[in-house]
DNA sequence: AATGAATGAGAATTCATTCAT
DNA sequence: AATGAATGAATTCTCATTCAT
């Protein structure tokens, strides 16, 4: 993990990185558990089977710990959705993916719902989803830059952003629903997705194809 | 206003009434501005110029505000949303008008959005929104029944809820970006919801037109 | 009834009085059921049927309906325990008696128990409590002045005392235990009284006859 | 002090374990002043000398307290009332003492009172007091199957609950009154239970010697 | 007189955070 | 570093009592 900026001291010691680490995995449990405000520090220290103490000794308020939460799924998610952009040659199949990637994420971590689909209450909830957007939504721009050349950048970065604006509502929606409604509203998701990217001129030369 | 479940007792003076909507505004005002989960019942009742008291008088505690303003907006979105099913002849034109309404609401009301985009955070308020969204399911199931007899009344209320996903998800976020690209997203909004609607065979019959 | 002291107005209409004697009902059943100190005035108002503007109108504060629900059982009592002592013969038969009536209120009026078997709390309550003692206290020590002749009047007194106490405190006991324990306790209740009072020089020309 | 139960954590540190000393000679403190109902969880606090958190920290609610409190007079009596079963001759000499015992606790401890005298308001109270009666009445009833063998177990805790009874009725009645009647009570007490158990025909072995 | 709305001090309890050991 | 005790402002909610209608 690179040194996390909001926290108060970066742990120097090997057994420092394992505790945040395992409080920051405490933290995803209750927060996924009760939400972000119903979860209170002594709990997180408590399923970390840790002092209250040392939780003051990494982070330095709730918040921070929300936030360096954020940042490790940013990270995976980061490292999940590498792409390699030379070879690719569809718009379809990575997004197909892209979708399938961030619904395992909400299923697998079930924290991440609250950081990434967030309560919009406080600016400062807003501003972690909005950051956690902000990697997906630049990775979707790269793709059309290499497979809707035609697009600008604002264009790109505009299209981009609805597309995620989607998945980041559609997916944890879906989740509320009984499985097998779940299991519906994924592929209508991706076919709403491509039926909207083909009616777009840019994506003219596409040939899109839904089940 | 119909006799609230969730009330304490109901006011039987015509004064009562009066402090309830008056309350009943304060929060709209306090739980837009600050998110219900930080809003105080004192902050309230201070809005209100009644005191704690007063607010206790009427609901059992704060959570039943919510409900109630949520009841409020429902009964208002049911009067507003009121169609004409005999003369109906197109989706897109009652499902745009739809959009702007709840437009409108987001805009108008910002209470509405704690309501209708709950934060998923603890049960009840999900509850809560998923009420309100009822009410447009089946108004667009309704809609759906005129005007695409083909689906099945299961398959209605499936793509309904879509619909209304969408809405719920789409509309809110829009709103928190700039004015310039709000103006852009929600006709993206629409478009997508019709090449959407237009790629499915109940709807083959239809002509869409995008802008 | 006579004018109650503690009100704040005596009621001037028969509509008044009955209304008083509801709300006193009401209180007897509520104070019964959940205790002076958790009983509300507005509960007290609400089992009663009427306001609580009303009620205030003739109970100046909550005290008060206790206060005035101990006279009502005092001046019960009162009439109840009427003697005439003038053909009387036998101390065991009277006393027998009284264990017998006042029993019977604590089984037949709940409420009777708060008001006698008070909880020490407060002065107040413990002064409402005395008072109705005092009731059961004269009757005896005057019972005592007719069959024990040779006792004092402060030993009657004290005699009286001791009597009271014990039904006071082991009728209710005995009431909070089984049904069929508790009809093994009366008996024994009244046994110890009498050997105790056999034990007095004062009634050894008395014969006492036990189970 | 045994693990209290009803704490919310016990507390580790050596400090801890003196603030939940000091906070229960608070609460005994104000108990006995105002009674349980009219006491404050703050006043307490203050009365510690420490912070409503710091209460809070060890105690889940103000009931709690006085249950920790009870727990501890239980284990003083208990400790205290430790007979040598295999020297005793007498019923007379250790109950006696054990009235003896109780009176000076009545005296010395105020907070006893609440507790052991409950005002039958709640059932938490009630069941306090029940369960502080219990280790007398065991007690007892183990005294007398030495010393009245006749008896049956279930007799034998009959005859041990009505002297409970007794004792926790008349005790702090007589305290209620002028000291010198108090003094003239309990040997009163004393006598009345001896001449009961004198009557009973378990007992008539025994010759048992009034002032 | 009757109704029920209005009041607000005060109660219990929580919880993020700091501090002593 | 670690533990957990200490803090107290802040929050929800109650309820006796008064007041307007």
């Amino acid at each position: 993990m690179s040194p996390e900026n909001n926290m108060r001291r970066f742990p120097q010691q090997a057994r420092g990185q394992r505790r945040v680490t395992i409080i920051l995995d405490a933290a995803s449990e209750v927060f996924s558990e009760i939400g972000y405000e119903a979860a209170t520090t002594n709990a997180i220290a408590i399923r970390a089977n840790t002092s209250i103490g040392s939780l003051y000794q990494f982070f330095p308020n709730k918040f921070a710990i929300l936030d360096a939460l954020a940042q490790r799924f940013r990270a995976q998610l980061d490292e999940t959705l590498k792409l390699d952009f030379s070879s690719i040659t569809s718009v379809q199949e990575p997004l197909t993916a892209l979708i399938d990637v961030v619904t395992r994420y909400y299923t697998d971590y079930p924290a991440f719902r609250p950081i990434f689909y967030a309560s919009q209450s406080s600016p400062a909830l807003t501003r972690v989803a909005d950051e956690t957007c902000t990697v997906l939504v630049e990775r979707i721009s790269k793709l059309f830059s290499v497979t809707a050349p035609r697009l600008s950048t604002p264009e790109r970065d505009f299209y981009a952003k609805i597309i995620v604006f989607m998945m980041r509502s559609l997916i944890p929606l879906s989740l509320s629903q009984t499985v097998t409604e779940r299991e519906r509203i994924i592929p209508e998701l991706k076919r709403m997705m491509f039926t909207y990217l083909a009616s777009l001129d840019a994506f003219s030369d596409y040939k899109f194809t839904f089940a």
